[in-house]
DNA sequence: AATAGTAGCGAGAACGTTATCGAAACCAGA
DNA sequence: TCTGGTTTCGATAACGTTCTCGCTACTATT
């Protein structure tokens, strides 16, 4: 702070040679000698210098930076995302900043309009499940700010977007209940508004249809263990009871393991349970739960990677990606092989 | 990009007034009318103007951001951590830029030494379980770069650091298990350089010791669930086997559980497991899992203060600020209650 | 009525870097 | 020796904001 900081006027002094040499120098600029661009690099490398990303930044509108906005971390997919993110920025020389909403509407909306423009060259986001209105993001768009959606993405709005084949995931979770001999089968849904919500509720649906079969349930709500558990309690208090449920994710999945067995319910031998996610706490639980794997970790790479496409070409085409998911059958959907 | 972003000159030229006047009537400066002010303002909104704090940054040393150096987010520990840190750090208004180290010594070499001094007003760090050479943090200590360790710590610098309390966790979690009625006791070690782990070690060692019992083995290793397996594949092919294991973290007492039920040893009962974090897994687990709980959220959001309080006053003394842990007790260190 | 004080504003420099333009130095060819 | 073309470098203007002066006009005091 009082320190002072070396700056390329400070190299161009001892050297006495001009800071637009020096500027050259730093760069591949072919306009200058090699000896001095040697010289140049030794000094600043002695002198201790680091380039102020304010000043440049202010010349070539551009700053090095994306923000990434995400309703929380503290969980097992949110974090690999973010992991992919900024695994992928720091290859291309781009920093994160980061921004969590803790899934309120408004601290996203507050975010993301504050945010100024000119201290990030793009955005990442997955909106909170409260978002029903997007203008704040409608804004960006329009001040030609680049900006990919993941995983939560909007309908409405269109930019890229990056997810995992919620529908085909849910199908294969359906089937792969049927398969095993359920039939009484539920789905424990997330928040209404979401697109994933919808997607996996329709691949659940659609795959029952195709075996004549009628849903057991489908209850809407939060993302939490505790969820799942309050859904099931209402479940199993119906007149129809299922015998298997597939949970929009595996917190819930836990939530409904841990009542099940709370209720002297057998996991698997009496009523099956999977998951979507593939946290790992999946493999820990008791028993293990069947879940469809999403590949999170790709998708923090994949989105970052468009988003940079999309900074470094001001036409770069909208990208509609979506990433297979794979099916991981564990011990929650098995009939014979219950164990413990 | 191509299109226009407005700036404070923008509104100046409407306005038919100066820039420093804008500058003055956005900023809570008394050298402006209040009809002036309100005129600035509500033109400012209404061209949509946001500051340029590539601008700002550059005349006013001090942009309102900072850094957290950090090894990995995938756990449930260091996302709380962050989260608290994002939550401090956004009430002050400043913006936090992430940079994962992923456990590599040599990657957080390098992002300390590329990280541009002129770009971030402080850092806070955790390091690398690798780490033993500091002088990368040190030349920015000498460059006077506000700096706050927090969790994993290096001894050698004199810096402000926040922890939990780890020695005293560690006693807590020893006393615990002997007052179960457990004597032979074992410890699932960290990293071997890690103070904490040194730390956690000590408490562990010098309980023993208050209560004349002898240490069933320390077995030092990684964090993950997989180490704590490993770990007591050894631990119990020696002569002389443990009757409890205190772990390090909770990740590694999951492992012991798994490892410990795989080979029909009955936890709690026969042998006790107590973890140390209080992850949300430990919950989850069965037996659920016996812990000492870490403030992680508190962490964060006390290492954050200690840093912006650094910014803000140029000789703030250094702090060593230690939060308090807390037992948690549940079944895999009960021997009376055994369940499932 | 003269002076002092103050509120409100403008002009211009500064922050550290890059970009543009042109100048100097050198070399080759005639 | 002169011309033309490179190569290498320096001066200077920009980028958007804040800060330091200083100026004007108004109010208060005597």
């Amino acid at each position: 702070m009082t320190k002072r900081i070396t700056t390329i006027k400070d190299i161009a002094k001892t050297l006495g040679i001009s800071v637009a040499t020096v500027s050259r120098a730093m760069r591949d600029t072919y306009d200058v000698s090699a000896e001095t661009r040697k010289l140049v690099l030794d000094t600043a490398a002695k002198m201790n210098y680091r380039p102020n990303f304010n000043a440049t930044g202010l010349v070539k509108s551009g700053t090095h930076k994306i923000a990434v906005i995400i309703p929380a971390i503290t969980n097992y997919y949110f974090s690999t995302v973010i992991t992919g993110i900024q695994e992928y920025a720091l290859e291309q020389n781009y920093q994160v900043m980061l921004y969590l909403t803790n899934d309120s509407a408004y601290w996203e909306r507050k975010v993301v309009q504050e945010l100024s423009l000119s201290s990030v060259d793009g955005l990442l986001a997955c909106i909170t499940c409260e978002t029903i209105d997007f203008s704040h993001f409608e804004e960006l768009i329009e001040a030609d700010m680049p900006l990919v959606f993941f995983d939560r993405v909007p309908e409405s709005i269109s930019t890229s977007v990056v997810v995992q084949d919620d529908y085909t995931g849910a199908c294969m979770a359906t089937e792969h209940l049927i398969a095993q001999g359920y039939s009484k089968i539920a789905h424990l849904a997330g928040p209404r508004d979401l697109n994933l919500t919808q997607q996996r509720l329709q691949g659940y649906l659609d795959t029952l249809k195709k075996h004549d079969l009628e849903s057991y349930g489908v209850i809407h709500s939060g993302f939490s263990d505790e969820n799942g558990r309050h859904d099931m309690e209402i479940l199993f208090n119906s007149p129809s009871k299922p015998d298997a449920v597939f949970s929009v994710n595996d917190r819930k999945g836990f939530g409904a393991i841990l009542w099940l067995r709370g209720h002297g319910i057998l996991v698997g031998k009496e009523v099956g349970v999977i998951g979507f996610t593939n946290d790992p706490t999946s493999k820990i639980i008791t028993p293990s739960l069947s879940t469809i794997a999403e590949p999170a970790y790709e998708i923090g790479r994949k989105s970052c990677e468009v988003l940079i496409k999309h900074i470094q070409k001001q036409n770069y085409p909208i990208q509609q990606v979506s990433l297979p998911t794979e099916l991981i059958v564990r011990e929650s959907t098995q009939r014979k092989l219950y164990q413990v």
